[in-house]
DNA sequence: ATTTACACCTGCTTGC
DNA sequence: TGCAAGCAGGTGTAAA
């Protein structure tokens, strides 16, 4: 669920909450999410003082003080609350990373595809970080995106999707950023118009912006909530994700559901076609 | 090399 | 009501 207006805000969170406390304890009944394993990280993290939490795309980085790091992705359901121990537990509570404030740092995952890993060193941070492509407003730039664009031969929202073309962009941001620009999600990229390419960029940036702003978005399913367990509200502002059936916010014609690359996408039929 | 399809899991919603 | 199919905010990997 979370992407990168929602791993930003939880991030900002974790970094006011968390940074300067120790790691303590390592728990889990899901030995998959914890890599390598609960033993190992727990050896090599423990008695360690989080000293930052940073973020690269949708990852969420915890600097140590030692020479280790921890990467933790949420990846379709996982959720970051802050607790005390005696608070009750959600039945989806897969890892617990127990602080030395007496809090729990609790992971629920409804579908156990998120994970904590440990990493090594920061050389070997190095590396999982430069598997992403540019952060927007970090690296991202109107030249690297254009160029990410033209010489793609993929359909435009699964380019938009890859995380080695930008860090970050999710299905209800590249749903909405597409409706914004005017572009039909399944436009080959190389083919993409000058003017089009520009807009795309700016709608990128303007969607996540927004969305950083509004607190995330808590659509759907409710799942999305921030650290403390309050729900986003870029929801409010959502045009076509998830619209099915209403009308276009600009044209008044009804959102269309169609796939593309395996994900639900929505489009406003008359102003996004090839 | 590039692009697509599937797998990983579980639960909720939809339609016959 | 029951039960199967479809859907879900992500991504690593096998296959084409």
């Amino acid at each position: 669920m979370p992407e990168l207006p929602e791993v930003e805000t939880i991030r900002k969170q974790l970094n006011k909450e968390v940074a300067g406390l120790l790691i303590t304890d390592i728990w889990t009944d899901v030995p998959k999410m914890v890599k390598p394993s609960q033993k190992e990280i727990l050896k090599r993290t423990k008695g360690q003082k989080v000293t930052a939490v940073e973020r690269r795309g949708k990852l969420l980085i915890f600097r140590l003080s030692g020479k280790e790091n921890l990467v933790l992705h949420l990846r379709l359901s996982g959720q970051l609350f802050l607790h005390k121990p005696n608070d009750s537990r959600d039945p989806f509570l897969h890892v617990i990373i127990k602080l030395s404030n007496g809090r729990e740092l609790r992971f629920n995952d409804q579908r156990k595809f998120g994970y904590v890993g440990l990493v090594e060193s920061d050389e070997e941070l190095s590396k999982i970080v430069a598997g992403y492509g540019p952060e927007p407003f970090k690296d991202l730039n109107p030249d690297n995106f254009a160029t990410a664009v033209r010489k793609s031969g993929r359909k435009i929202k699964v380019l938009l999707l890859d995380q080695k073309t930008i860090s970050g962009v999710g299905n209800i941001y590249a749903n909405e950023a597409l409706w914004l620009a005017k572009i039909h999600p399944e436009a080959k990229s190389s083919s993409l118009s000058d003017s089009q390419v520009k807009d795309l960029y700016q709608a990128v940036l303007k969607v996540l912006e927004d969305g950083i702003r509004l607190g995330g978005a808590t659509i759907a399913d409710e799942k999305y909530r921030n650290l403390y367990g309050d729900r986003g509200h870029y929801e409010d502002v959502v045009r076509v994700y998830q619209r099915k059936g209403q009308p276009c916010p600009r044209c008044g014609t009804k959102i269309e559901y169609l796939q593309v690359g395996q994900r639900g996408t929505f489009i406003c039929p008359k102003e996004q076609v090839i």
